[in-house]
RNA sequence: GAGGCUGUAGCUCAGUCGGUAGAGCAACGGACUUUUAAUCCGUAGGUCUGGGGUUCGAGCCCCCACAGCCUCACCA
């Protein structure tokens, strides 16, 4: 160990204020160092994770208990323990010390006393400032109130932290702090690290699901010539060496079916992509999402998979089907509920859907603009204004009008209808699965039809001539479903928004000084 | 992009009618070998988000800017 002795910017105001709370803990950590110890700390082997530590709560034997009146201290005896964490609380009584240390898996007091541990890591003690990174060799027992405890007999330090941690019970509440400071939220909010987690275990589960059903992920490119895939707009960047504008991706779909042609007949990607639009509590400009492709599938193979996916997915975070929602509660036993757009049309608005007059009178009723537009886009903002807010769900929309789904194959009998779903919960679209368009004519005539009409407000959006050329090479017939991974997780871990289920949202950039 | 709400000590929050800026936690000094939101005694800590205005006087009223949250729009 390097003995380090460098003099610590000090401040000559009085302690109280930030500079100086700063000020208070380089001074010990000046100290650290004059009792030859690197307060950033080193290599720290065959600690055990705190919540392993509390299962062995059983092998404490105890001989006699302990008596509050007398003093007596209860004689008991557990197994030697190394545990390494952060130091939450801390309460000083004399000549002892007792600290709550926490890691990632649990939190466990610790009692120093000063005979107990001998001078040094006494002196060591005095140094410790809520925040700090400490290892500690001792005892597992109980302290004669009962806690389970572990009784230091060597202690280590692992870092410093020169900043002062939030307040000790109440935490961070400034969502903006929350936010910016993740790793604080992590460490002092309640269920932050546990909600994250779960995110990491929905995920690997959803891959686990995939591998199974022997689906292969792939990796497509983020940077696209051409951003297609859906109706969004992009974030452009700019190739230098190439001299060419390029767009973030905005959805995963049209590379996945190149593949798909090229007879990786079960394909998914799960990854990130960047739509350059609004903010809000269910949208974030970069957002997860999965994309799965099935040869000689349809859309109902994708809704089985849907299923199936979610039900593995709550299982893998430990609940059972029936899952809270705020004040709520949502049941995910299969099958999910199927109802056809049309259904729902006539069941939310009492217009049926097939009727022309009396669908265009109530959008104007809504105060929708209908003036000029086709009779399926009104439709389906009648829909989008009026049904889907109350799909609580989980339910899956069946078939809807074709001229709205340009990535569609048409129902067999009735080119008006397309074979798509889209799974809703809590009024939120979680799913989005096709029983996908392989005619390579009939997909170069919707998209030009597309962009026909988009022409003048959404510049970005140009035919992508090589993936028409990809399917006239002959792509299978195959189901498609898109699962929007951020959304599924706030469903999961019951969060209100998609901020508390993604790491870093983006947020304004803090103003300088 | 539009509207509403919010911004006070490191953190969490009070601040009355416009009249000298408050508390708890954290910090600093002291007491305490079984505490657990430890307790007790003492000390210190403020660009009231920033800028401008009204006023004898502004944390409070008005205007502008910045940031966050909510609703709407775009979108999944």
């Amino acid at each position: 160990m390097t003995l380090i002795a460098m003099t610590e910017p000090s401040t000559d105001k009085p302690s109280g204020g930030s500079e100086t709370l700063e000020a208070a803990r380089r001074e010990k950590l000046r100290k650290i160092r004059q009792l030859g110890i690197d307060p950033w700390g080193q290599r720290f082997d065959n600690h055990a994770p705190i919540g392993e530590i509390r299962a062995r709560e059983g092998e404490i034997v105890v001989e006699s208990a302990g008596d509050c009146a007398t003093g007596r201290p209860p004689q008991a005896h557990g197994p030697e323990v190394r545990a390494a964490g952060r130091i939450v609380l801390q309460r000083k009584a004399g000549k002892l010390i007792f600290l709550d240390i926490r890691d990632w898996t649990g939190q466990i007091q610790l009692l120093i006393g000063k005979k107990q541990v001998g001078e040094e890591n006494w002196a060591l003690a005095q140094c410790f400032d809520l925040g700090d990174l400490i290892g500690v060799d001792g005892e597992l027992s109980r302290t004669r109130t009962g806690e389970l405890t572990i009784f230091a007999r060597d202690l280590h330090f692992l870092s410093k932290s020169i900043e002062t941690p939030p307040a000790k019970h109440k935490g961070l509440q400034d969502p903006e702090l929350r936010q910016r400071m993740r790793y604080l939220d992590l460490i002092h909010s309640e269920g932050v690290l546990g909600r994250f987690l779960h995110r990491t275990k929905i995920v690997q589960s959803i891959r686990n699901t995939l591998a199974a059903e022997r689906f292969v992920e792939v990796e497509g490119p983020t940077l696209h010539a051409i951003a297609g895939g859906a109706a969004a707009r992009p974030f452009t960047t700019h190739h230098n060496a190439l001299d060419i504008d390029l767009f973030l991706r905005i959805a995963l779909e049209l590379h996945l079916k190149r593949l798909l042609v090229g007879g990786i007949e079960r394909v998914y990607e799960l990854g990130r992509v960047y739509r350059n639009e609004g903010i809000s509590p269910r949208h974030n400009p970069e957002f997860t999402m999965l994309e799965v492709y099935q040869a000689y599938g349809d859309y109902g193979t994708m809704m089985e998979l849907t299923e199936k996916l979610i039900v593995e997915a709550i299982r893998a975070t430990g609940q059972s089907l029936k899952l809270p929602w705020g004040e709520s509660e949502m049941d995910f036993s299969t099958p999910f509920a199927r109802k056809t757009y049309d259904e729902l049309f006539l069941e939310h608005t009492g217009v049926a859907a097939d009727d022309v007059p009396g669908v265009t009178q109530y959008a104007y009723d809504c105060g929708l603009d209908t003036a000029g537009k086709h009779i399926d886009v009104i439709k389906n903002e009648v829909f989008e204004a009026k049904v889907e807010d109350r799909l609580t769900g989980p339910v899956f929309v069946l078939d809807y009008p074709a001229s709205i789904c340009p990535l569609t194959k048409r129902k067999a009998g009735n080119p008006a209808i397309a074979e798509r779903f889209e799974l809703f919960i809590q009024g939120m679209e979680v799913a989005n699965a096709y029983t996908e368009l392989n005619d390579p004519d009939l997909q170069e005539e919707l998209f030009s039809r597309q962009l026909e009409g988009l022409a003048a407000e959404d510049s970005m959006a140009r035919m992508d001539h090589d993936f028409i050329r990809a399917l006239r090479h002959g792509m299978p017939p195959a189901g498609g479903l898109g699962i929007g991974i951020d959304r599924l997780v706030m469903l999961l871990t019951d969060s209100p928004t998609i901020r508390e289920v993604i790491l870093f949202p983006l947020l304004r950039p803090e103003a300088e000084g």
